[in-house]
DNA sequence: CATGAATGAGAGTTCATTCAT
DNA sequence: GATGAATGAACTCTCATTCAT
């Protein structure tokens, strides 16, 4: 996990030193600072980006506003964090529709449908994601969270394209075809998300149904079949 | 043009007076009107949504800041205006695109990429739809002024679902291929302005071309193709 | 009446000059000035005292701001001039109630009913007087404008004391008499507006009848009776 | 006291935590809650309601206007607070009127007169209550507050009526004569305050005076006497 | 005379962040 | 480490008044 620049953290799995004492204390910060992003993840699931403020989370997780500078060193890191859990979250979900499956179609159908499936229902971290990449300074994105949180969303990404190898494609075809499916993902979500249009709001799950269909045709499933 | 509900200014629109004075007035009005909105547009493109301010863009536009509210009754109204404005620009690179064109899949294609290419070149137009429907309050977007945006992006969306048509589709599938590629459009375009996949700020283009193929395949042109 | 500071406006009432073009000037200027007045008073009695601002007077009025500037040397002027307005009315409210009645205990209940009830019914009308007496520079009111206003509010009490006098107090107990129920009236209103204590809405009328009929009760008629 | 709905801030009456840094703070926090509303009144008592300002009071307080809102939501909320401080004075300075007093004629005399000597003395006092029974959004005078203001007026006027009603009048006489002697009060007050009846600055004594020795005549004692 | 755009100061309020305790 | 009071700059918006045209 990477460093928050906040003096007098340590880091989570950074272990550098095996005396009893910091290891307690470490995992009693570790605790606190999940608290902290509870707190912080409710807020901004009921609220949004805009009115949740580091006070409100404070409140919220029960702390004081100074407190939560000891867990992170500005708001953007609160967000970052965030992010970082929420794309644990995703994967995970990814993970289960793939527990136990072994037809790659089915594979394929289940890791897209799973991402698909995880935004939608939770479109405030759809919200996260944007966030970041609008509103952030240098300072909440480091060049390695960016890094993690990139590795983290190809994770989400990569069962998936490994189903797509699975059904025949090489692997640049994979890649730009998980790379599109991506981008449909998004696109729908977004749209569906915001209203603009309202026909989404019933049918992105309809869309991606197509699309999903007629990916797994241009597979050898697809020819096949 | 709709006009904003500030106090002194007078509609283009409206019934128009032939006493000269007025005429000139009004034109006056409508140029300092604009010199705003070019300012605000272009403090916007340079420091994005949440940097700009209203003092900001006073400053930009050579005003005191009570002297914007002369021409916008509120922030969120210069933003609605900015919004109308860039959809203008969009339909106009749509039907430039269109000029002279006759063959259906050429002005599919046309079509498409224009739109593509105008949010491609000018990502804060983009931003612009974004922020109008996630923060905007009843004041700043009126439903009049909704309806009227709304409108302006089926207008830029028309003409591709036209040509779907005379490609052979039946009405109802050419409205669905037209959001679904209006989806995949927008998806490319995020991911390619957040930067979140580096891979896409070169192939995001490629991506569209690919999307755009397989559309025509599934008409009637691909069909005899 | 008072002069305006403002520099190229002429009296209503002086008459220092004979030019026929200066009198139609004059008449004209005048039903202006009135017309402006009876914006702002609808504009006053609708919205309040807060929400009243020189723009949206201007606006009801049919002028522009600045022309205001031309009837009227500031805000403060305006309110100035309603209450004049207001004084007047009263005054006639009062002369009304004594046309025609001959009997002195009649007339002190008509005049003194006449002053309650108006404004009991008009309770802007008194919110104009506090206004002024709170909020106002020297430049709005001024020395002759207060002399002027005073004497036409004593102009509005004064056939109240005449009716007490004659029946039967010496001046001196008259003057005493009147200026309590003055404030008397004045205490029963202000309560009666600000609703502070509810009893009052309905309340107000049977007590101020009630401290009519003692006052009566004071005088040589009580006396008789 | 009724607490404001500031975040950081904890109530005086709450279940009182025994842990004496907790007491330290609270101590702290009540200090300086009151020198901000030391010198909101200081700043409403010289300059009056209009020209009071949140940065004003900060300034005399010796805080930044952020500060401010650490222990006042909002504008409202001073003023609400000054209110009930006010009331609060009004009721201590009629329980001393009262104090070892045990003829009821002497009863209703003193505390009659405290109440009209207390806003008589302190007129922003008068001026606290007429802003708030006009001006207040829902925000700054919550239906508690509200209410609590609303009973320690009651409080004030109460050994009033029981004075009378020792003196002999039946309950409903007695609150006719303590309503009727408050508006009375409140006319003198208001015409002495705003100065429109010269005369009012030394009469209003008198004629308040006078009032109270009629309405003593109306009772038993005055029966008697 | 009238216009109405523009001023400029000021309003209340919010908020991420700091730092003495 | 934690506190929470305080900062200080920023925000949107309002308004009486002025003045070149």
């Amino acid at each position: 996990m990477a460093r928050s620049s906040a003096p007098t953290r340590r880091s989570t799995v950074q272990q550098d030193s095996t005396d009893p004492r910091d290891l307690r204390h470490q995992a009693l910060a570790d605790v606190r600072r999940q608290s902290v992003l509870d707190a912080a993840r409710a807020t901004f699931v009921e609220l949004g980006m805009e009115k949740t403020s580091m006070r409100l989370i404070a409140q919220r997780a029960g702390y004081t506003v100074g407190a939560l500078y000891s867990y992170f060193a500005s708001k953007e890191e609160v967000y970052g964090a965030l992010l970082a859990e929420s794309l644990e979250r995703l994967n995970q979900r990814v993970r289960q529709a793939l527990d136990g499956v072994a037809d790659p179609a089915q594979r394929l159908r289940g890791s897209a449908t799973a991402f698909f499936g995880f935004y939608r229902e939770n479109p405030r971290d759809l919200d996260l994601g944007f966030y970041l990449f609008q509103g952030m300074t240098p300072r909440g994105l480091t060049p390695e969270l960016n890094e993690k949180l990139n590795a983290r969303l190809r994770d989400a990404l990569q069962p998936t394209q490994e189903a797509l190898q699975e059904l025949g494609l090489p692997t640049q075809r994979a890649l730009e075809e998980v790379t599109a499916l991506f981008a449909h993902t998004v696109g729908l979500l977004v749209l569906s998300h915001t209203g603009r249009i309202r026909m989404f709001k019933q049918a992105s799950q309809d869309l991606f149904n197509t699309y999903l269909q007629q990916l797994l045709g241009r597979t050898s499933a697809g020819a096949k079949g």
